[in-house]
DNA sequence: CGAGATTCATGTGAAGTATACCTTTAGGCTTAA
DNA sequence: AAGCCTAAAGGTATACTTCACATGAATCTCGTA
């Protein structure tokens, strides 16, 4: 307790201490940017549209599909459990938007009408909060109320836990696991086996799973029995064409721009950027947020295509920027010892050379370094990352190992190196 | 010359360990009768 | 004596380590033509 107190007060003094400097630095060439914003029009009417958390009210090109998920989950209206429903597709084909869409509207009619539906979203992304069993039963139970614990109860607990709150009423529980495969990836697939038998020990409520997943081939790694019974309907999404992205693109940029800031030619640019990859949109809304942001930032009252082309570049290079700011900190050592080499020499070096160098990079910072076997694993999720890229080679007489070559493009690795070194310094 | 054995350097799975955190429980302290 | 607080005990998930065996093609070995 003591010790806490101190250590409380000397944050508290050095922050203030850091907060006064800063102040008085800024404060002068501060006003004038303020104010030069204050007379300037913004050329956003509504910047959130542009967000992809945004849920817009209107789906363009989705309508077949969302009249395929309403009409399979509609019958839970009646209190019949739906059929459970796998969607797969491309990343940035609306699939995550649709079903929310879906399930919005399911709860609002629920809601007017006093039916027991539940209905729970959950994203089970690495890194997120559910990407292990627990975690994703933990999460579960959460979202009924129930406060568990992050660890320290043993699993079989929150499954009760879990399944005592989903059971306290008659009602049916719709959930919806978003990015499925990479939990499954992670941990296995006894959760889904559980998740889908849980239905026959519920007394009163029925549960229906809706599964996401990006990767097309998931269904065929799958337990026979989870399979089977997850996907009981299967909806796929299709990747947009420049066409439809245009479409998407106008919808928004309706809502989110004051008139005339950006032209129909723009926008279909912006939609052919998106669609020569794979028709991601939210690649497509991206580049028109940053082109926008750009435009307003250099104070310039119309979007043109230069600031696209400059939004391209930049979200090229940021892209891996935001990944590599929330990695761990060993990842991050690990990835600068993987830059620096690769910069210096040539070609692609192999698991035991970085193992190496990271150690010295860890005896740099005073860090303990983890065991190759550890790194090795490592490599493996940054190159799932996409900021490496890792691949088993055998060189017969002389071993086997990863080769491994850097993913991040050139321009990206100043600005990554920056991020860091400054942790490691601390 | 070619089939099979060997070889290397690491991949990979499983079991073990350390850490952080949770609940339960027992003992001590406080409070009120 | 009842109620509350605290610390220890007992248990778990997670991230990591240790151990042991698996991999896979270049190279070596040796029998055969």
């Amino acid at each position: 307790m003591i010790v806490f107190g101190t250590l409380f007060f000397n944050y508290r003094k050095i922050y203030k201490v850091g907060f006064t400097w800063n102040f008085l630095m800024v404060q002068s060439s501060l006003n004038n940017i303020f104010e030069s914003f204050i007379e300037r029009k913004s050329i956003f009417q509504n910047k959130d549209v542009l967000n992809l958390k945004f849920s817009p009210e209107n789906i363009p090109h989705r309508e077949k599909e969302i009249n395929q998920i309403a009409s399979i989950l509609g019958t839970s209206l009646r209190l019949e459990k739906p059929s459970n429903i796998f969607i797969y597709g491309k990343p940035g084909t609306g699939k995550s938007l649709c079903a929310s869409f879906v399930l919005l509207q399911l709860n609002q009619i629920a809601i007017k009408k006093s039916i027991p539906l539940k209905t729970v979203f959950i994203n089970c992304k690495l890194g997120k909060i559910a990407d292990t069993e627990y975690r994703l039963l933990a999460q579960l139970a959460r979202e009924f109320g129930k406060n568990v614990p992050n660890t320290g109860l043993p699993t079989s607990e929150i499954y009760k836990a879990f399944y005592n709150e989903a059971d306290k009423e008659k009602r049916i529980i719709l959930i919806i696991l978003d990015e499925i495969d990479q939990l499954v990836k992670k941990c296995g697939d006894e959760v889904l086996y559980n998740l889908t038998r849980i239905n026959q020990e519920l007394k009163r409520a029925e549960i229906c799973l809706v599964g996401i997943s990006n990767d097309l081939n998931f269904l065929n790694d799958l337990d026979p029995r989870v399979k089977s019974s997850l996907s009981e309907e299967e909806i796929f999404f299709s990747p947009y064409d420049a066409i439809q992205l245009k479409d998407i693109l106008l919808e928004r940029a309706k809502l989110a721009f004051n008139e005339s800031v950006i032209g129909e030619d723009i926008i279909s640019k912006c939609a052919a950027y998106a669609a020569r990859e794979h028709g991601d949109a939210r690649r497509a809304l991206d580049l028109l947020r940053v082109s926008a942001e750009l435009a307003d930032r250099n104070g310039d009252a119309k979007i043109n295509e230069i600031h696209i082309d400059m939004a391209e570049e930049k979200i090229e290079k940021d892209k891996y920027v935001e990944i590599v700011k929330t990695l761990p900190e060993q990842k991050k050592i690990l990835l600068e010892a993987g830059i620096s080499i690769l910069s210096e020499v040539n070609r692609r070096i192999n698991t035991g050379e970085l193992f190496n160098v990271y150690k010295t990079y860890c005896i740099k910072y005073g860090i303990r370094p983890l065991t190759q076997r550890r790194i090795s694993n490592m490599i493996a999720e940054l190159d799932m990352l996409g900021l490496l890229n890792a691949k088993v080679t055998s060189f017969g007489r002389y071993g086997r190992t990863k080769e491994i070559s850097l993913y991040i493009p050139r321009e990206s690795i100043d600005k990554i190196n920056k991020i860091l070194t400054q942790p490691a310094e601390k």
